[in-house]
DNA sequence: GATGAGCGG
């Protein structure tokens, strides 16, 4: 937290920066918890302002077509994107809440094994 | 047509 500093600019131009790196671990960022209508330019729209998104990708379901209700969201940088996912995760998106955390290397065709006992999801820092 | 924890290609 408090990893998010406002700077002093009109209310038109709201600009975010990140500073004092939480935990970057990796700037590719695991969303989840998203509402089914959301689309990749919601997703960066709503993180561009921490950071430069390089990539943003929504995984939709290959039958019906419809969104399997996560994504996720690269940065350029990974002390931003661990700005992002502190400032993101519990939000609300088309009114539904977001669910941010860090990705996970996962193996294609291998189980999803998520490494407990990791700094990713903890904000002690001090 | 619906669903609601999760980790893509």
């Amino acid at each position: 937290m408090f990893g998010l500093r406002r700077l002093s600019f009109p209310a038109h131009q709201l600009r975010y920066y990140c500073a004092l790196s939480s935990t970057p671990i990796s700037s590719r960022l695991f969303v989840g918890g998203l509402s089914w209508g959301v689309d990749e330019k919601s997703l960066k729209d709503a993180f561009s302002s921490f950071g430069e998104v390089t990539e943003v990708r929504i995984m939709y379901d290959k039958n019906t077509g419809r969104s399997r209700g996560f994504g996720f969201v690269h940065f350029s940088n990974d002390n931003n994107a661990s700005c992002a996912k502190d400032a993101m995760d519990g939000k609300a998106l088309l009114g539904r809440p977001l669910r941010v955390t860090f990705a996970i290397d996962k193996v294609r065709g291998g189980p999803v094994v998520i490494p407990r006992l990791s700094n990713g999801v903890n904000e002690a820092t001090n």
